[in-house]
Order: C-alpha cells, then sequence, then structure tokens
DNA sequence: TAGCAGAATGTTAGTCTCTAACATTCCAGG
DNA sequence: CCTGGAATGTTAGAGACTAACATTCTGCTA
C-alpha cells in the first residue's frame, strides 16, 4: 500500500512489491490471488443482512434496506485512519480500481438479496434495492476520499443514506 | 463477440480474435484499447441528462433523477436484439466484466451529476443520487440477462425504477 | 498514367501480470 | 538427529498490452 500511494498503482510492479517485502514474486501470488486484490482486502459483513432482515417488513424493499444499512452504519465504530482514507483515495483516483469495488460490493449485494427474498420479497425487486443503496453508499465513499478536508466518514455515510429517502422517513429505523 | 460467447471470455484470446478478423494482433490493439472494449463499446446518452435537468426542481435529487431515467426509458424504442442480449448475458456471468459496467456508468454519472448541480442542488446529493439510480438500474439489467425467459428489457428497467421509489410518486414525471 | 503523401497494417521485441511444475529450505515433533 | 509437511524459491511459459520501426495500400495530383 506504501508503494501505491507513493508511486501509484499502476507504477509499481508485482516485482517491486515483493522485492520491498524481501520475498519471491511466486510468494506474493501465493498471498494474493491478484496485484488488486492488495487493495481489497476489506473483512466482509454478515451484520448487515440481519440488521436488513430486523427492518419492519411491512415498508416497501428499498426502505427496508436502506433504514438496515443507517442502523448497521449507527452501530460500527469509527475506525478510518490514514491507512484506510488513503486507500480509498487511491481507488476513487483509478478508473480501473474504483470499478473494482462493485466486484466486492456483489457479495453484499447478494447478502442483502438473500435477506430479503427470505422474507417474501420478490427477487427482482431485492435485487433492485440492493443495487440502488450500495450504489448511493458506494457513490458517497468515493465522493469522500476525493475531498481534501477531514469530515468523519461516518457522518457522511449516514448523511447519504438518509438523502437517499423520503424526507422523515428516517424515524423508522429498527436498530 | 461470437468468439466470446462461443468459448467464453477468458478462454477467448486476442490473438484468435485478430485471426479470425483476418488480422494482425496489433491491428486489433489499433482499434480496441482492451479486450474488454470488445464488449463495451456502447453509444454514450447525453439525452439523460437534458431528461433529469427538466424534471421538477421541488423534489428531492433523487427522485428527479429516477423520474428522469423512467422518462428517458419511456421515449427510447427497444432496440433490443439476441446480440444485445448474448452480450449483457456475457457480462453478468463474468464477475471481471460486471464490474466493467461500472467504468462505464461513471460518464453517465459525471453528466447526471452535472445536471442536478447545474439546478443548484449539493454536489454529495447529486452523487448519492446518480450512484443509487445507476445502481438500481445495473442491477435490474443483470438480473434481466441472468433469466433464460424473454420478458422485454424496458419493461423490466421500469418496473426497476418504479420498485425504486415511493408508491404513486410516479404520476409526477416530466417527459 | 506515374508518383507521391499519408493512412492503415504488419513485424519484432519487450514489459508486466499471472500460472504450473518442480526444487529447495525451514521447522516442529518423534 | 531426522523426518514430514509447510513455506518459499526457480524456471518456464501464456497472454495482454506497448513502442519503434518497416511495409503496403489508397486517393490525389502532376
Amino acid at each position: 500500500m506504501a508503494l501505491f500511494v507513493q508511486r501509484g498503482f499502476d507504477e509499481t510492479t508485482v516485482a517491486q512489491i515483493a522485492e520491498a517485502a524481501g520475498v519471491s514474486q511466486m510468494t506474493f501470488f501465493r498471498y494474493f490471488p491478484t496485484k488488486e486484490a492488495v487493495v481489497f482486502d476489506d473483512p466482509y459483513d454478515p451484520v448487515i443482512a440481519d440488521v436488513i432482515a430486523a427492518q419492519n417488513p411491512g415498508l416497501p424493499a428499498v426502505e427496508r434496506v436502506r433504514l438496515g444499512l443507517l442502523a448497521a452504519w449507527t452501530s460500527v465504530p469509527e475506525p478510518v485512519g490514514d491507512a484506510t482514507r488513503d486507500k480509498i483515495r487511491l481507488i476513487a483516483g483509478h478508473a480501473r480500481l474504483a470499478a473494482g469495488v462493485w466486484e466486492n460490493n456483489r457479495r453484499t449485494e447478494d447478502l442483502i438479496v438473500e435477506a430479503l427474498t427470505g422474507t417474501g420479497v420478490g427477487r427482482l425487486e431485492a435485487r433492485v434495492a440492493a443495487g440502488a443503496c450500495l450504489g448511493g453508499l458506494t457513490a458517497a465513499l468515493l465522493d469522500w476520499a476525493s475531498e481534501p478536508d477531514g469530515q468523519e466518514l461516518r457522518e457522511r455515510i449516514m448523511t447519504a443514506l438518509v438523502l437517499m429517502g423520503e424526507p422523515g422517513a428516517t424515524s423508522r429505523v429498527v436498530q
């Protein structure tokens, strides 16, 4: 990550990473399936599915996902150091990496879809709801990273999730 | 595209494509910057921005984007042949290509953001609105391709856009 | 019609990511 | 000590893409 931040993603070769780590190129690929994987090593969050499933089933699917994500983010502590910010900034400034975020989001999307269809929501509706909310969330994330100032990430995400809904609807969140 | 559909994207080499086209490998790269570019050669739609800008400025940004896209899709004729369906199916079944859709969506997202901020919407709000709506739309598109049956694409997209909004709000569309 | 300029295409050689097959070193337990 | 498995290394190669340079093709002019 240090090399990426310093010289850029494309400009850093796997050979250089391996050398900096005092290891052979082969060993690098045994730990990371691809060069991109170094950037996308986020732990995956199964809590999200549970929180979404817990939202009021009487609401439209989009609202349940939105309120669920909102609830999930309020309970998560702000773990954002410079490293995370650098990482997201790196991603935001690189079209190929930014697209790569979606390879990761897909797992989360599937998880959300599963949680929704399990409670009787139609498949298309579930997919659209998940895709829309993750789309808004990701846009906010990348937007946050592109800014020089240091506003809190969580606050920004919360704002984004609120912006996505009808005014006043946030009072229906189930923790 | 025929080779991709027949043997798969990863299994088809540029050398094979070039040979099938009766051309050298070098010439291939002079027409397509990357192998992926063969799949993503959609013409870009500047109409979208105009239609979105035309929506009622009193509504929240997400609603304006949503209703704008809805209006844009109703006016577009259904141009979906087998070729298009094959293409989308190919993308939907390949994680890397599916993520690549977002490299394309980015242009559209920027266009929408520009249209919104031009009428006084805040940048974050505009980005989130655009990201969310494109997220839902893309989810519907990929979901459509993954199905065996032949429901109309436009109908599917319309349904998706309606599902994203509050019930009854669609009456506010401005053509 | 000959010839010329520029566009299109080809050749060659190379870099870089990633894979596979096989060899080597390291380390814990018997 | 020594032995078996894990971690690491070496070598060779496929495949996407780039750069420098050579060649052919095409349309236009003298």
